[in-house]
DNA sequence: AAATATTACAACCGCAGTCCC
DNA sequence: CGGGACTGCGGTTGTAATATT
């Protein structure tokens, strides 16, 4: 059995202090990422490493951008998300800035009662057969489930022609257009996943090399084919 | 104004992959 | 090669903020 990542009766949790944020971005700075299971006692941090990696990656980081998405930016996270699924981490490496748990909260919190709303299933992106009106709530919000926090109509994606369980790694993301093999009925995508980054982004270009894909050129200067602006409606 | 419902998002948990001895 | 340590990922939870009744 392994043991716990931390000694759980030594460490704080919940939410992060100014005091334990400056700790980590100070130690950070001068002794740079890594080591997370070393790093809190070395900061002098009492938490533990996966928090304080969590914590950097999610909300410290200097290059991250923070604040609304733009269009754009949810336009490529739905074309991303119908070809690769909940691969958030994936998803968030085309957007220079973005965090996966970022994407991950956009997409649960907006972006899945979005593609609801125009009679789209977010799970696999083609529109509902019948043209459903979700009930709604009294906000004009759909009523997602029993518990009142994260939406809980996402279940595993089994279907997903990108997703299958207990393997990581065996994801074919070749290319847009010859992503869906195993889904005959399904149309081809035929999705072009460059996009103009708008001059802004450009300059985040220079951090990347802390991305981990940085091979991958073509996607780094996103132009999009499709021109609606959501660009949803691949299926007939 | 108070109570209740809903949303948004930070943070946690557990699993799986990789590395290294 | 096997096993433990470490890291990263995706799902889920907790809760503050906001909206509605």
């Amino acid at each position: 059995m392994r043991k716990p990542c931390c000694d759980k009766q030594d460490t704080n949790k919940g939410a992060w202090s100014k005091q334990e944020d400056e700790k980590l971005i100070e130690y950070i700075r001068k002794h740079g990422e890594g080591c997370w299971r070393t790093l809190p006692k070395a900061a002098g941090l009492l938490r533990c490493g996966k928090s304080c990696r969590l914590r950097w990656i999610n909300y410290l980081r200097p290059d991250l951008k923070r604040g609304n998405f733009a269009e754009d930016e949810e336009d490529l996270i739905i074309k991303l998300h119908a070809l690769l699924g909940n691969r958030w981490s994936l998803i968030a490496g085309r957007l220079p800035g973005r965090t996966d748990n970022e994407v991950k909260n956009y997409w649960n919190s907006h972006l899945r009662r979005k593609l609801i709303n125009m009679g789209i299933d977010p799970n696999n992106h083609r529109l509902t057969t019948h043209t459903f009106a979700p009930p709604k709530n009294p906000h004009g919000s759909i009523s997602t489930s029993a518990t009142s926090s994260a939406p809980k109509i996402n279940p595993p994606n089994n279907n997903h022609p990108l997703v299958k369980s207990h393997s990581r790694d065996n994801y074919h993301v070749s290319d847009a257009g010859n992503c869906l093999p195993h889904e005959p009925s399904l149309p081809d995508l035929n999705l072009d996943l460059t996009i103009n980054i708008p001059p802004p982004l450009v300059a985040n270009v220079e951090d990347e090399g802390k991305q981990k894909d940085t091979s991958n050129d073509a996607c780094r200067e996103h132009e999009f084919t499709q021109s609606s602006p959501v660009p949803l409606l691949l299926f007939r």
